[in-house]
RNA sequence: GCCCGCUUGGCGGAAUGGUAGACGCAACGGACUUAAAAUCCGUAGGUUCGAAAGGGCUGUGCCGGUUCAAGUCCGGCAGCGGGCACCA
């Protein structure tokens, strides 16, 4: 028996399109709009099976949506900077930019044998000129716009690499790649004002209603607000004050002292006086920002001998210490504490002998003999008790008394805090964008002008000394000073590579506009209505991207806020992993594995066979996807990603399951291409009086078209490729009948259409069996009738008491008297009642009789 | 510590409060074949009665509740996973 030819099909199918240029498309006012994105990706090298789920998602949903007649945008590019390609030159002394584009010209193929619908004429890569320099600008539109702006602020830095480090970077408080320990240092550097949305992105996450609850969670909890009092305590013997942040202004009795942040400046300037101050300073400076090490690390302090005066009671004073668990960058860098209720503050507070007053009393506790042992009473239930005119008020209303009295004072006022902080966007790296400033020794920070963008990384780079290559190139960053004409240094620093993909969706509506958006495109198309991509970017990409949308609909770039109207995330794919007997990774094709799960090495060695992990590199449970492509094809590969698992959860590549799907494309393509029962003519008339299966049959293929067509709309794939599954189960039983040719074509026409969004090629090779010349992927999606989608006849089920004692067969919406009467007809009803009469009868019509007695 | 989410056969998973286990993977029995591959037919939650046909009981992490009826709703608990975390 012939097997389908997958590999020579889908090439067929793959040239038709291009050659037609089926997925062209062009913005049309006079049609809806459908913008589906998937996240485009960093070019890595290969593509895997787990980057290729993500595209197949989106390619389902592309192509379907086209079916129904929307005009559909589905592009696609890369996100083309990135620190790999700069690792890449220093281990292999390639440029990171022959890297890069081998690494897309590699992918772009290996996409392009997917069959994805992409219009390829849209493609961008974020490391052209041609891309960058419209970001270039949109900076310099930001600094003037006084969303961008250059601040001193402390970074991770890595003294071997000679670079800043991102969070993610350092591991176990040592940078990832040296291997040196991280240090604080104080950098000037780039931000843009994201705080300055802070509340409108955490507003309009309530309009996102086709985004996963889970992802707006974890962007409520990044932006992390909290409404509160600023606090101003008069320093004694000096005319200024200490502002603090405090959530909790109802326990301003209760406090025990201040504590500044190590950079809080006051710190900075006591101990220039101050050499062990200066040298604690250092130590809290030395130390990582990585969770392991904050978590070990000790609560401590340096009391600076300054004195605080209370807001409230005259001549109280309050120590000031330097505390190490105070971070500058939250609030005012500043705290008053309060031991009885904080933990942290109890800690410090035992540590150094500091008095603890509690100053809510817990519900149902004695005012005479609560205390506070080791643990802080830290609930917001109970009223507020040694505290003067606060005494006797539940908490909320002693927050809100106390800020009162503050702002009367003028000691301070409500405020409101964010955990979000700016976005730096500074990388001393060579492969970015350039930051298009100059720096003159006369005018200081000089933007470029605009005529002179854009900037342009130079080539002739290396790689042989630490740090950014730009920094060290022999003349690239000496210019001259826009302003004065003077001598001058370009920024050498590079933009975040998040950077690029915060507008990348907007430019994929007009690639080509020498402008960044041709603004009637980008109007047209955005939002993207449909956007997919892993869960690993619902905060910083997501966020980042919100963000950006909103600075250039303020700078007149375009006309929207949200950028993403619809956001799926989809779940990773998985595969076990192996060791050999030295403890090394080895990749699945260096596995043989027996029958029992053993599993062998090359050599015949046996092999460990470990966790189902998600597919990396460092791993090596990688599933290439040539070898995939090349056995089974794309629409098998496709057909096994969408079916085995619903698509936000994790999915686990097994060859069974890969052999699984390919059985399916075989038998399909064999029921097409040779029928049990010959087909009846195109266009032909179903038969008067169809026999009871085959109208049965029918039935059953309308309510496939209904439910499936369902199911693609709620992203329930799976779910959809089992009710395909069952229909051409049904289709392969069918037996030579008058009429069965005619709905076998039924049949199988709505399965191959069904199928078309999931399995292109496949689908359109046996749409030219059953309609020759025409092609599917200009069909539309295919309709049901509801009056044949209707069952004649349901199957209820007979209850006794809530167990189930028998079904029967009923016409459907049968009266309830006749479903009644046929329950209590059933000899498994009569003995379950042992002779009682039903005391009451419950009828869900077309479903249930649950008899009670 | 705070905030989410999840828990159903050997496995992935189906089930608008209404017949739990669709569809598939693996498995087992059989057919075809010299043989294998491929393909096709069949079996299958557990347990128990029965020679069989066919029954009984039981079953969706655990405990309790609401309901004629709970995998589904409510309360509590446990386990697993994820996010955030000296955030004042």
């Amino acid at each position: 028996m012939a097997r389908y030819n997958a590999k020579e099909t889908e090439e067929k199918w793959q040239a038709v399109w291009r050659d037609r240029g089926v997925f062209h498309v062009e913005a049309d006012p006079g049609r809806p709009k459908y913008y589906v994105l998937e996240m485009f990706p960093y070019p890595s090298g290969k593509l895997h099976v787990g980057h290729v789920r993500n595209y197949t998602m989106g390619d389902v949903v592309a192509r379907y949506k086209r079916a129904q007649g929307f005009n559909v945008l589905h592009p696609m590019g890369w996100d083309a900077f990135g620190l790999p390609a700069e690792n890449a030159a220093i281990a292999s002394k390639v440029h990171p930019k022959d890297w890069t584009l081998q690494n897309i010209a590699v992918m772009r193929e290996q996409l392009k044998q997917m069959g994805l619908s992409y219009d390829w004429r849209r493609e961008v890569a974020t490391c052209h000129p041609e891309y960058y320099k419209h970001e270039q600008k949109m900076f310099l539109d930001f600094l003037a716009a006084g969303l961008a702006y250059r601040k001193e602020s402390w970074v991770n830095w890595d003294p071997v690499e000679h670079s800043v480090l991102a969070n993610e970077q350092v591991i176990d408080g040592r940078g990832w790649r040296s291997g040196a320990p991280v240090e604080k240092r104080l950098l000037s550097q780039w931000f843009l004002k994201i705080t300055e949305y802070a509340d409108d992105l955490l507003a309009a996450l309530s309009t996102l209603e086709r985004w996963p609850e889970r992802v707006r969670v974890m962007q409520e909890n990044w932006i992390g607000k909290s409404e509160g009092a600023r606090v101003f305590f008069r320093l004694k013997d000096r005319g200024d004050t200490l502002e603090v942040f405090t959530t909790r202004p109802d326990t301003l009795f209760g406090a025990a002292f201040c504590a500044i942040a190590p950079n809080h400046p006051l710190a900075a300037e006591l101990a220039t006086k101050n050499q062990p101050l200066a040298d604690f300073i250092a130590e809290c400076n030395r130390m990582g920002t990585s969770e392991a090490v904050l978590e070990t690390a000790e609560k401590r302090g340096f009391d600076t001998g300054l004195k605080v005066l209370h807001p409230f009671v005259p001549g109280w004073e309050l120590p000031v210490y330097v505390a190490n668990f105070v971070l500058m960058e939250y609030g005012a860098g500043a705290i008053f504490g309060c031991p009885a209720h904080d933990q942290r503050d109890l800690d410090f507070a035992c540590k150094y002998g500091l008095p603890v007053k509690p100053v809510v009393l817990p519900p149902d506790a004695d005012p005479m003999s609560f205390a506070v042992g080791d643990e802080a009473y830290t609930e917001v239930t109970g009223t507020v008790f040694n505290s003067e005119f606060l005494n006797g008020l539940e908490v909320p209303a002693a927050k809100r008394a106390a800020s009162d009295r503050l702002t009367a004072l003028k000691a301070g006022e409500r405020t409101i805090a964010y955990r979000l902080r700016d976005w730096g966007i500074s990388r001393q790296r060579y492969w970015g964008c350039p930051i298009p400033v100059i720096h003159c020794g006369k005018c200081g920070i000089v933007p470029v002008p605009e005529t002179q963008l854009p900037v342009t990384l130079p080539e002739d780079v290396s790689f042989d000394q630490p740090g950014n290559p730009l920094a060290h190139h022999p003349t690239w960053k000496y210019t001259t000073c826009p302003a004065c004409g003077g001598k001058a240094e370009r920024e050498t620093d590079t933009f975040d590579t998040f950077f690029e993909s915060s507008w990348y969706f907007a430019r994929f509506c007009s690639p080509r506009a020498p402008t960044a958006f041709n603004r009637n495109e980008v109007d047209y198309w955005l939002p993207v209505d449909q956007y997919i991509g892993g869960i690993e970017h619902a905060v910083l990409h997501l966020l980042y991207s919100r963000f950006f949308t909103r600075a250039l609909k303020q700078c007149g770039y375009l006309g929207v806020a949200e950028p993403f109207a619809g956001l799926f995330t989809q779940g990773m794919v998985c595969h076990e992993t192996y060791k050999s007997a030295d403890g090394a990774w080895l990749f699945p094709e260096e596995v043989a594995k027996g029958l029992d799960n053993s599993a062998v090495d090359a050599a015949g060695r046996p092999v460990t066979v470990g966790r189902i992990e998600k597919m990396s590199k460092s791993h090596k449970n990688l599933v290439g996807l040539d070898a995939i492509v090349d056995a089974y094809g794309a629409d098998t590969a496709r057909l096994y990603l969408l079916s085995d698992s619903p698509p936000e959860r994790d999915l686990e590549w097994t060859d069974a399951g890969i052999e699984g799907a390919w059985r399916y494309v075989n038998r399909l393509h064999r029921l097409v291409t040779e029928p049990t029962v010959a087909l009846a003519a195109v266009g032909a008339r179903a038969p008067e009086n169809l026999p009871p299966a085959l109208a049965a049959l029918r039935g059953a293929i309308h309510r496939t078209i209904r439910d499936v067509t369902d199911d693609l709309e709620k992203f329930r794939f799976n779910r959809g490729v089992a009710r395909i599954r069952e229909l051409t189960n049904a289709l392969e039983a069918v037996d030579a009948d008058d009429g069965a040719g005619f709905v076998l074509r039924e049949g199988l026409e709505a399965a191959v259409r069904l199928l078309g969004p999931m399995m292109p090629h496949l689908s359109e090779e046996l749409w030219q069996e059953l309609r020759p010349g025409n092609l599917l992927a200009d069909e539309k999606w295919p309709r049901f009738h509801p009056a044949l989608a209707a069952e004649e006849t349901v199957t209820m089920a007979v209850q006794v008491n809530g167990k189930l004692r028998g079904t029967v067969e009923l016409p459907r919406n049968a009266a309830d008297d006749a479903a009644k009467a046929a329950a209590l007809a059933l000899p498994t009803v009569a003995k379950a009642l042992e002779g009682k009469a039903p005391r009451k009868t419950i009828i869900v019509p077309n479903r249930i009789v649950n008899v009670v007695i």
